[in-house]
RNA sequence: GGUGGGGUUCCCGAGUGGCCAAAGGGAACAGACUGUAAAUCUGUCGGCGAAGCCUUCGGAGGUUCGAAUCCUCCCCCCACCA
């Protein structure tokens, strides 16, 4: 009906927003609804809020995390305006899926830390000045018994237990208490307070993220509409990619090992990396797609490229060149790498080691290369230790630090350390 | 509230008085082969600088020469009943 009203450059404009936002998305529920969001949005030149929530459990940002930051860009790049949550009063309420409490409360003081190094790890892809970030907490904190009974009172069981892993877990068996039944209730309570337009979410966020549509209608507020995006898989080409699962690549980590962990993906990850975790174009997607499935082309190659492209994202240009050079001189040319970790004497003194007949193991134990001298013994025992190149099979080895000389340490395929006297 | 079944090492799961640091599988780590891919094969898989010792089987006590295993109390989970 308003169709008929829309002038042409809001059209066009309507257009070429609702491409860019579309790219890489599962689901825009309900699209109709969000045309018209945006629509509004251009014609009475109001930015959008959009919303994404995060808790601070633990402090890395991976590609996996990007994946939404970066749609998240996108949305400020076409001048809306981005609200982050950080879920702090929802981490310390506890994580759902956590059994057994470990630690019921993570420590406040934890949680705003790790709070503060995402901040400044999401301005490494964010606009600052578009972006809002109010923590939870400054609701939920003020919030009487009451009024969280009658936040209850606006969503019911069966609703809930919707929810695939709530009903998986229910019939197996496994407790659901009733705090995280809450979880996507407070979730939804975000959304009324910030006024959210739009919440985008990975997939498996799908239901919290419409749970926020029936709080906000409940509660008098225009109702958001919802964005997911695909979960970007981890380097064990099976989970989802998270820090706790060990699968990640950090956007803080070094240039080499961004490249790296990037190549020990499998290869059948490749396409979905350079579609998710970096800014490819489709028609480059569609020619890397082509020669993924050429028999001729070792995928080796082409995931080097997108080694290479992620290292570019997060270090200054050019590092990726490095970094894959350096990866090929250590792997492929089993050399050293340029940057070796030393170790002095003065190091060796404070672990109690004599330079004159170090203990193999305890120095790799001390030096953090196993966790434990067990471990330590057991690699030297798996022959994953080597002294200048030499390996070293017997768990008792001690060995002398010449005087004005060095000695490479090697354990396992990457771990390299240099001793000097 | 009642009755019955459970809680085992990162996960699943065997073990019902010594032969248990605890079968088997998975995960993980390492080696070989490679492309730090996959697949495959092999080894390791609580801690302590050999031996030997120490800590572990929901928690606290107890019985016993000896406990993951038996007893008591407690905590938690599940099923059915109410």
């Amino acid at each position: 009906m308003t169709s008929e009203t829309v002038k042409p450059e809001h059209a066009e404009e309507l257009e070429r927003q609702w491409e860019i936002i579309k790219r890489g998305t599962v689901d825009m529920l309900p699209e109709d609804e969000f045309r018209a969001k945006l629509l509004r949005s251009i014609q009475e030149d109001r930015p959008l809020r959009i919303k994404q929530g995060f808790d601070p459990t633990a402090p890395d940002i991976h590609i996996g995390h990007t994946v939404g930051i970066r749609k998240l860009k996108q949305f400020q790049d076409l001048g809306h305006t981005v609200v982050l949550i950080v879920g702090d009063y929802t981490t310390m309420v506890g994580d759902p899926s956590e059994r057994s409490a470990t630690r019921p409360q993570l420590e406040y003081e934890q949680i705003l830390e790790n709070a503060a190094t995402y901040q400044a790890q999401f301005f490494k892809i964010l606009d600052k000045s578009k972006t809002e970030i109010r923590f939870n907490g400054e609701w939920f904190k003020e919030m009487s018994f009451a009024e969280v009974m009658t936040l209850a009172t606006k969503f019911t069981v069966a609703r809930l237990l919707e929810r695939d892993d709530f009903e998986k877990r229910y019939r197996r068996g496994i407790p659901i208490s009733i705090h995280e039944l809450f979880y996507p209730l407070m979730q939804a309570y975000d959304s009324v307070i910030i006024k959210a337009d739009v919440e985008i979410g990975a997939t498996e966020q799908r239901f919290n993220l419409l749970a926020g549509r029936t709080i906000q209608e409940a509660y008098g507020v225009e109702p958001q509409c919802i964005l997911t995006l695909p979960l970007l898989v981890g380097l064990d080409g099976e989970r989802k990619m998270s820090k706790s699962l060990n699968n990640y690549i950090g956007i803080e980590e070094s240039a080499v090992e961004i490249f790296g962990k990037t190549m020990s993906i499998p290869d059948e990850l490749i396409l979905s990396y350079f579609e998710l975790a970096t800014d490819m174009t489709l028609d480059e997607l569609a020619s890397v797609k082509k020669r993924l499935e050429q028999p001729d082309i070792n995928p080796m190659v082409i995931k080097k490229e997108l080694g290479e492209r992620l290292v570019d994202m997060y270090h200054p240009a050019g590092s990726g060149l490095e970094a894959r050079q350096e990866f090929e001189r250590v792997f492929s040319k089993k050399q050293l790498p340029a940057d070796i970790p030393v170790i002095s004497t003065a190091d060796l003194d404070r672990w109690e080691l004599n330079p004159d007949k170090i203990y193999l193991v305890g120095l790799i134990s001390k030096y953090g290369l196993a966790k434990s001298n067990g471990e330590a013994r057991k690699l030297i025992k798996a022959g994953a230790v080597s002294l200048n190149g030499e390996k070293i099979t017997s768990d008792s080895h001690e060995f002398a630090l010449p005087e004005n000389n060095e000695i490479v340490l090697k354990v396992g395929k990457r771990r390299f350390l240099k001793l000097i006297r």
